[in-house]
DNA sequence: CTTATTTCTTAATCTAAGTTAATAGATACT
DNA sequence: AGTATCTATTAACTTAGATTAAGAAATAAG
């Protein structure tokens, strides 16, 4: 757990690495962002004084944000494997991962990607349920998702 | 810890309740969603065999989600102070409240909704970053927020 | 102070997705 | 089997918000 200080502007986590750590800001303020295909930036989240901010995927898996200082700012490193020890901590390690690419996915995918990257990650559910829970869950209406389909296989 | 087994349609939990329980699901399909005030239903999370779902707030506070099954199921029902007694927990909650309305918002709410809700939860940020970085946030074009601000004013 | 860079606003299009409505398939109900 | 309810599809129309582009404010930098 080190303390260390960085500037304005300063990164500090590029998505893609291994071995991600959490902050802790004392003073100033962070973000968290990812980039798109098209290069733009959709920001997950600002941290202020007392936040913490991280990506929240166990510490053995690439990050998927970049980190940066929108301040000058004096933050705590804390590395994820002692979080870790405490009993539990993998199943609320579970559930951010999952929220996180929700955010991103809701933020920066058309419909029609988030249909595809559902159909890919729970094949299984989307046999289980009518496609108009689908949708709802996508956040679309059950005849866009309908014309997407059809659109697709043409 | 007890075990229950739902038929399915059964509700297990309202938006509004207090002590609400998070349910581990051993076999069938549960789902929490919200209502918006159109009375529109946003599905939240599908919880398959060997998932964890529930309302991610302190039990002292009236949750935000209805769940119900899909399938008649059988689930484990965890009393949420059992899970507090470990370290730094709080904090795992207080993240994944913050994930779970930010998810709620980008499915149900307008960016103009999306907007006011930030102005009135992060209004120090709001004096802290430029605009086009809330737009960035809120997943809104900064052409957009600047049109909303002014029409607002009118 | 002056120039350069970044941020914000405005207006004119354009497009993805919502809404409405009507029809057709499915499932369930008696 | 026959009616009712729920689910999916299709098409016409509407709309929120994106995109593009240009100019104005503001901030930073020499």
């Amino acid at each position: 757990m080190r303390r260390i200080t960085i500037k304005k502007g300063a990164l500090l986590q590029k998505s893609g690495e291994l071995d991600s750590k959490v902050y802790h800001v004392n003073s100033g303020l962070l973000r968290s962002y990812t980039l798109d295909e098209k290069g733009k930036e959709h920001i997950f989240m600002f941290a202020p004084e007392n936040w913490t901010i991280g990506d929240s995927l166990p510490p053995d898996v690439p990050c998927e944000l970049y980190i940066d200082a929108l301040e000058d700012s004096d933050v705590w490193v804390l590395q994820k494997d002692i979080q870790r020890e405490a009993p539990n901590i993998a199943a609320f390690i579970k559930r951010l991962s999952v929220l996180q690419k929700r955010v991103i996915m809701l933020m920066s995918a058309s419909a029609t990607e988030r249909f595809e990257h559902f159909e890919q990650t729970y094949p299984d559910i989307l046999q289980r349920v009518p496609q108009k829970m689908i949708a709802s869950y996508l956040g679309i209406a059950p005849e866009t998702l309908s014309k997407l389909k059809r659109e697709r296989h043409k």
